[in-house]
DNA sequence: GTCTATAGACTGATAGAC
DNA sequence: GTCTATCAGTCTATAGAC
């Protein structure tokens, strides 16, 4: 239908622009100027900017929490109902890394867009965020299945640490890239996964500094971090 | 005298509603309105918004930085001239860490600021900031000297991830405290710091690309083989 | 140096013809 | 459903009185 084809049109342009450019910098009238529609139709489909931001995000959010749970599940049943720690995090980081990484395809602009909106705080997301809880935690629970003996907190820290290396990598690419010269291939998207899956993993399993030994020269003593549950 | 005063209040509070809320939320007019001066006066002073950000982000990138390369240069000095890789990341992300997540001073509006700098790219600061990749450049060779066997490209995704987890949780740390209800005690800002130094410096000594296609498990090998490929 | 007043340009949203 | 035209509000920046 045409109708839908405006719909559609906005949708898109919206995302793209989004992604690239952050939700205050990018105006209703870039993205109907982009999408070849009328300023008006923006309003009359989505009611306003903030409703369309969420519309997108709602949507794009389900999508990616679908396919993470789908490869966290395919990983538990190959091992029984208990996944390597690496699989878990491989299923909570693989799929946005392959998307924002990959090849410049619709991909790559839906993960920068949920990046950005991760990063904006605009209202409409800031509500709908706190669902983003109960979705790592069902991450949570998967790893300690793989790490019974890991204390909750260092769970939480090592799920923690795995979302801030792909995130990160995701968003400043740009300033790694410059850094090492070339020398760091973000093109190798499988190989970036698995070099923050390792981290996150090491992290995760012996990265709890109650099971690691203290700095030599450690200047201020530490709080005792560990509480077992 | 009194024209330092109205500079240095419009300096302070734009650069606290900045670290609140970014620099597109944050009118001139929020800004004159906590400052107590005329809108007036922050073109008189500085001449536009984008100059003011910029000044803002100047002078606390220098004084960062400066902090950063005396915890490097102690360090170093303390192991003559090879400092562990422990303290090199320590000195990298100790000071961003240190004044953000503690007691509510001026310092956690600081670093709050740079982060936001560091994510909203506005023009003046897009600018300034490829000079922070020649002050990374000096903490990749300083790790290079802890580990001289690593390969380069493994350094830089070392440096860069521990970056990314500093900055994750900065940014993210309601979400963390959320998601771990209160068990995530980021209060402790130096346990936070080792748990950060301890994943970053784990990734950087044993997290390299050989272990890529098999992965070489560290000192807490569970005898489970990878369910992937 | 500090103020008032305002210019000039943009924004999101809407009314009403078709 | 789509358009034109426009509203009311916001913004940064500046001119000119004091």
């Amino acid at each position: 239908m045409a109708t839908d084809r405006t719909r559609t049109a906005i949708l898109n342009a919206a995302e793209r622009l989004y992604a690239e450019r952050g939700f205050s910098d990018v105006t209703l009238r870039d993205i109907v100027g982009e999408a070849g529609v009328n300023l008006a139709a923006v309003n009359y489909h989505f009611g306003s900017k903030d409703e369309l931001i969420a519309e997108l995000y709602v949507t794009r959010s389900i999508a990616t929490n679908r396919i993470r749970l789908a490869e966290l599940k395919a990983a538990e049943d190959a091992g029984g109902g208990r996944a390597p720690i690496e699989a878990v995090v491989r299923a909570l980081v693989g799929p946005t890394l392959r998307g924002c990484l990959g090849p410049a395809t619709e991909n790559t602009t839906i993960a920068r867009f949920m990046i950005r909106a991760s990063i904006e705080s605009v209202p409409p997301i800031r509500k709908i965020r706190n669902r983003e809880i109960s979705h790592l935690r069902r991450f949570a629970q998967a790893m300690k299945r793989s790490l019974p003996d890991a204390a909750d907190v260092d769970i939480y820290w090592g799920l923690h640490f795995a979302l801030a290396m792909a995130h990160q990598t995701i968003r400043d690419s740009e300033r790694l890239n410059k850094l090492s010269e070339g020398a760091c291939d973000l093109g190798d998207v499988e190989g970036v996964i698995e070099r923050v899956v390792t981290a996150a993993a090491l992290a995760l399993t012996a990265g709890s500094p109650s099971s690691y030994k203290a700095p030599a020269r450690a200047a201020t003593a530490r709080g005792r971090p560990t509480a077992r549950d």
